[in-house]
DNA sequence: AACGACTTTGTGAACGCTCACAATACATAA
DNA sequence: TTATGTATTGTGAGCGTTCACAAAGTCGTT
């Protein structure tokens, strides 16, 4: 167990003959430095191996390089309990620490339960102990004003993930609205006449979103809204047979199925199995979430898919270049996919 | 902006009348500390709201509070691009967080390529920059002993999953090959004896394991091994489709599927579904792996799920321990779990 | 040749904590 | 009592950086 002694920006300049400042300047892309030292540095950086603290760094009144990312806890938790998982997670992961990395920068997740009283003071705590450049509020944590007021107060700066109501801050989402109304255009087109949104919760701003958006789509289409076209299935698989199992034994029954998530996709799926209705002949359905299991189900669901690591990467280079000092604001929309696999047709009859 | 000066020890200790290094004292548990002081610095730390700085904390020669998760970059891009997921993700950031959490600790991911030639160099950097007070490495890089080396070189404690040839350092893992044993003997106990096992990669310790398992529980049953037995289907679909397919149409083919992993799994489902053959009624088929989609498949898969949460959590409990003290090696084996679905059956006839 | 203006380099202090050890308080035994 | 030990508290130094500023070097002008 020899603990060599670690190698400090002190033995750097020592070895490149300049002072510790120096060398900082040139860890740090500096300007003026005489491009024959700066070599010198570099070279002596290398071959000694020289890496730079962190802590020492964020100690001596520099950056942290740290971006925190703040998580539901009990989203992750649901996901893994349920087996359910999504990538969400994954995607995060992927797209963030790719940011990153570019840039030496490190991602710490951390899991605040939602809607929790003491969520703010939660994630003071965490701030203050880590004291990251800058952070990322994921749904529904991204809806938190208390939280995001708490973070401004705290100086550090944030990045709402999936959030749109402009108010100075640094917004990355995509068109939920949009991808809804994409959705059902791509249904009406087919020649569909007869939708039903399967909707998720309408606590969720992008749930309600996407219902807007089916409802911008239909309308402009001319066609009449009743009661069977919006329908809550509560994001989960029970709720939605049970809503779904009656409406597609009437007769009137709708010919597609827009559902919010993929849980709600796959009953919907199940439901039309037991009524004994072929898909996608007689029945269209398309998912809002494209998780893992879609690509294997049967027929493969038609789905949006959410560009996550794109919207993390996007939130993480902005985070970053503010801290550089460029300032941290604005929308950023990143595009969607809509990903037609074998679900969608056009109507029987 | 108001960027209000951050409460450190000192203040604190100004508060409570008593010195820096009691309230220390008080942050780290340490002993001898009256308890009517304890209870005075605690009350000051509380109502000025002090929150121990990570950075500072390590600077002092303490620990850093923080462990380092390295995952597979190209298994998460995998996952990610394929939009096949899985919950490892999920979980491990659940179990993890959960585990740190406890302990003030906090879990920083990071992606290295498995396999590149620099991938200890890549590590040691991330080492040098953080000071982790641990490390866990995921499969495969819990294989790679050049990497476990240098770790052991730069003297960072580190967990390995999924790994169980002991050799001194801390082990956590399920058992992949009773695991297989036990999936096997529940289908030789429904009377099946013509059954298949869908290998993954022999470059795989765990899916060689698991061979390994099935073949001892068939033998134990004296069930003579033929060409059948073993396939490879190279952890992906297309391979096991084009495998599956003569296998399935031929006179004798298997009773029971076993594949290694879920989309192994599902092309199993498909193929059998393209030669009529309905299951579980004229094919029992059981995955090894349980990411989401499973339990929304038709008919649900029967799996074994790994504990992968269990695992990390453990890992992160053994590094913190050892943080503090204890010293960490050892094998933890954590049981895995075969969830009966319903696509395991009797065999026909 | 000397001045000013800019570029390049160096110095001391500070960041907030823990370490090692010194100092004091308190208790117990002789 | 006094000595001796143990429990409790305090002090100076140091961790590896960056900051703010001071010092030195470079260059073109006059």
């Amino acid at each position: 167990m020899h603990t060599r002694k670690t190698v400090t920006i002190e033995d750097v300049a020592l070895a490149a003959g300049v002072s510790r400042q120096t060398v900082s300047r040139v860890i740090n892309q500096g300007p003026n430095v005489k491009p024959a030292v700066r070599q010198r540095i570099e070279a002596a950086i290398e071959s000694l191996g020289y890496v730079p603290s962190l802590s020492a760094r964020r100690m001596g009144g520099g950056k942290s390089f740290l971006i925190l990312a703040i998580n539901d806890r009990q989203r992750t938790l649901d996901n893994w309990q349920a087996g359910r998982g999504n990538d969400w997670v994954d995607q995060m992961l992927y797209g963030g620490m790719t940011e990153c990395e570019k840039h030496g920068y490190h991602l710490v997740f951390e899991l605040i339960d939602a809607g929790a009283a003491d969520a703010p003071r939660q994630v003071s705590r965490v701030i203050a102990s880590l004291r990251p450049d800058g952070v990322i509020l994921t749904p529904p944590h991204s809806d938190d004003a208390a939280l995001v007021a708490k973070l401004d107060e705290l100086g550090v700066p944030c990045a709402r993930i999936g959030q749109r109501e402009p108010n100075g801050h640094l917004d990355v989402y995509m068109d939920e609205g949009g991808a809804a109304s994409e959705v059902a255009r791509h249904l009406i087109d087919l020649g569909h006449r007869r939708l039903t949104f399967i909707a998720g919760s309408p606590g969720y701003g992008n749930s309600r979103r996407r219902v807007e958006g089916f409802r911008a789509a239909t309308r402009a289409a001319g066609i009449a809204e009743d009661a069977a076209s919006v329908l809550n299935g509560d994001f989960n698989f029970a709720t939605t047979a049970d809503v779904l199992m009656p409406l597609l034994q009437s007769a009137g029954r709708p010919t597609a199925i827009i559902a919010d998530n993929d849980a709600m996709a796959f009953a919907t799926l199940h439901v039309a199995d037991r009524c004994g209705i072929a898909v996608p002949q007689g029945l269209s359905v398309i998912s809002f979430e494209d998780t893992p299991g879609v690509r294997f189900s049967v027929p493969p669901l038609t789905a949006i898919r959410q560009p996550t690591a794109r919207m993390i990467a996007c939130a993480c280079e902005k985070l970053i270049a503010n801290a550089a000092g460029e300032p941290a604001a604005g929308s950023f929309e990143i595009p969607y996919e809509l990903i037609v696999r074998a679900t969608t047709a056009k109507p029987p009859g």
